[in-house]
RNA sequence: GCGAUUGUAGUCCAGCGGUUAGGAUUGGGGCUUCCCAAGCCUCCGACCCGGGUUCGAUUCCCGGCAAUCGCACCA
């Protein structure tokens, strides 16, 4: 495929309504771009095919949280620190490096430096660039996330979330109450996410404000299978391991077993990944999986699986399924000093018997008054560990108090213990809404030589309209008939496009280009003769021709939609 | 951010130091029993932005913005 493609598909889009660059009357921004009135409804009709399987069949909870974020969130979750680098190019061979990564043996604490001292540094320490020797230019700052300040002044520093993820881990208290505090719990959120890329490529496929659509799942670590794992483990994928660099095809199952997926949910959700994207019309024979290679993958990440699909670019990523373990829930319990965590309960209680500390309430409010409070509870997190000499010694706010054993005394207790508190990990599928969109366009897209025009073969239910219907002529009551199937069709929620407009095979050419699968014509056999009250229905990608009853329309469409084959009308 | 190329109706392309800026196609209206972009008539629609040179700039020069490609970055 060739790059004019994307170039050519570009145009398709802009002129019927798909995809806008933004602000072209003000001269445009580079990585921005509106949906038009097509391209919302498609846009839609994805998003709502993700939700069927998320939210439908699998069970999820969806939320909507903000999108500008205070600062602490973003310090938990490491994107301060990630996304802000000061960078700096060479002036002879413009290569760019991370300002604080050149200075790192000369002075102490480089990522704390500020601009200004990073440049003295150069000067003082005549650091020049590590690759051909030449002098290094002005440091920039590189921040990815845009800025803002939360109220008036600018005391409280925001930020445009990079990923809706955050909005899920933040809320983990109350979404795991709201789940009767229960794993596994799956969360799913769509929004828009910010990221003030550098230098904005490839169309649509990297852009500043994007639509993401994200799953966070909380499992339980020591078990992370999936209870309908058996309903895909005998469908295939093909894999790209870190291994190797050559695509293998195996069975869900098979790759599981062989360890080339970590984990059963892991492999579940990356099949239900492929599933979805066939469902939208990415074509499977474009579609792999390619797995991060261990220096790409987070330092937290177990496993981290991206769906790529083959477009004119390239091999593009789609989407990202990983395995985060316990790092956000742990981050954020880490930073906001809440309790994160989830109460495992054993299958049957457990009877352990240990040494106890146990305060003498009787002696220490008479010998410490105010302060006897303190050191019993003190006293109460102490262990048998601790007692020297039959003394423990406490330290209360600062102060050093040494007790004797008639303050406490050590008792073998036994107690029930119902379970334990583990960190929930996080199964994350993360879907790119912008790129699986423009995806689908183009294995959508075919020029066809033969018609002298371009189709657009979208699948039945993404496409933004379901048929077009038109009168062969506007006049001697076919506009009537047409119009009342258009009324019917409307009433029946599928939407329909009706155009009398030039000639008929205009009317198909323009339906085929935006992606309409079928066409209905009122002619005037339908007025008269042994057709009298039937219409013709066309199909799209062959240009067959069908004639069924005008009254059926409506439901003839809806059955269409539903998956029933054309030729069998 | 660097380099190369580019910027004229919705789209694709032409052109020029002084033009009513040209064509094709799309779009609107009309005619035609009109089933695969048929034909005819008719109408609407553009020189990316800002400076400079010049009597005069859409055209030449500089800068910005945007696009395509390569490098880098990002995922």
């Amino acid at each position: 495929m060739s790059k004019d493609i994307s170039t050519e598909l570009m145009s398709v889009c802009k002129r019927r309504g798909y995809i806008w660059p933004s602000f072209e009357l003000y001269g445009g921004v580079a990585g921005m771009f509106d949906y038009g009135p097509l391209g919302t409804s498609m846009r839609n009709n994805i998003l709502e095919a993700w939700r069927n399987i998320y939210k439908v069949r699998e069970g999820f909870i969806e939320i909507d949280s903000e999108t500008i974020n205070p600062e602490d969130v973003f310090k938990a979750s490491g994107h301060v620190e990630q996304f802000s680098d000061y960078m700096v190019n060479c002036t002879e061979c413009q290569l760019p490096f991370r300002a604080d990564h050149l200075v790192g043996n000369f002075c102490e604490n480089p990522d704390t430096m500020s601009p200004a001292e990073l440049e003295k540094a150069f000067r003082d320490f005549n650091i020049k660039c590590p690759e051909c020797g030449g002098e290094l230019g002005k440091i920039e700052d590189f921040n990815l996330m845009f800025k803002t300040t939360i109220g008036p002044g600018s005391s409280r520093i925001g930020y445009l979330r990079p990923e809706t993820a955050q909005g899920i881990f933040v809320n983990f208290q109350n979404l795991y109450r709201y789940n009767r505090e229960k794993l596994p719990l799956g969360v799913i959120q769509t929004g828009r996410g910010y990221r003030n890329e550098i230098s904005p490529r490839q169309g649509m496929i990297r852009m500043r404000e994007f639509n993401m659509m994200e799953v966070e799942l909380f499992v339980n670590p020591e078990d992370k299978s999936w209870p309908r794992f058996s309903e895909v483990q005998n469908g295939e994928l093909t894999l790209l391991p870190n291994d190797t660099d050559k695509t293998v095809t195996m069975t869900v199952a098979e790759a599981v077993d062989k360890g080339v997926i970590a984990n059963p949910v892991l492999a579940y959700f990356v099949y239900t990944t492929k599933q979805l994207l066939e469902r939208v019309g990415i074509d499977t024979e474009k579609l792999r999986f390619r797995q991060h290679l261990k220096d790409e993958m987070a330092h937290y990440a177990a496993d981290c699986w991206d769906a790529e699909v083959l477009l004119s670019y390239g091999w593009t990523e789609i989407t990202g399924i990983a395995d985060r373990g316990c790092w956000d829930l742990s981050r954020h319990s880490e930073f906001s000093g809440a309790d994160l965590s989830h109460f495992e309960m054993f299958d049957e209680p457990k009877e352990m018997t240990f040494k106890k500390v146990v305060a003498n309430h009787k002696k220490l409010g008479p010998a410490f008054k105010e302060k006897a409070k303190d050191i019993a509870s003190a006293l109460e997190s102490e262990t048998e560990d601790n007692i020297f000499d039959n003394k423990i010694t406490l330290n209360i706010n600062g102060e050093r108090i040494v007790l004797t054993d008639e303050y406490f005394e050590v008792r073998e207790v036994t107690e029930k213990v119902n379970g334990k508190r583990v960190i929930p990990h996080v199964i994350e599928p993360s879907y790119g809404l912008d790129r699986i969109f423009y995806s689908v366009l183009e294995h959508s897209y075919f020029n066809d030589e033969k018609r002298g025009y371009s189709i657009m073969k979208l699948v039945p239910g993404i496409a933004p309209i379901k048929v077009g219907i038109f009168p062969l002529m506007d006049k001697d009551g076919l506009d009537v008939l047409a119009k009342k199937i258009f009324a019917d069709v409307h009433s029946s929620e599928t939407p329909a496009y009706y155009d009398d407009s030039g000639t008929i095979g205009k009317r198909y050419a323009r339906m085929d280009e935006v992606g309409t699968p079928w066409c209905v014509t009122v002619d005037y056999d339908s007025l008269k003769g042994p057709n009298k009250g039937t219409v013709t229905i066309r199909e799209r990608d062959t240009g067959d021709q069908k004639r069924i009853p005008a009254d059926d329309v409506a439901g003839v469409i809806r059955q269409l939609i539903n998956g029933k084959e054309f030729s069998t009308l």
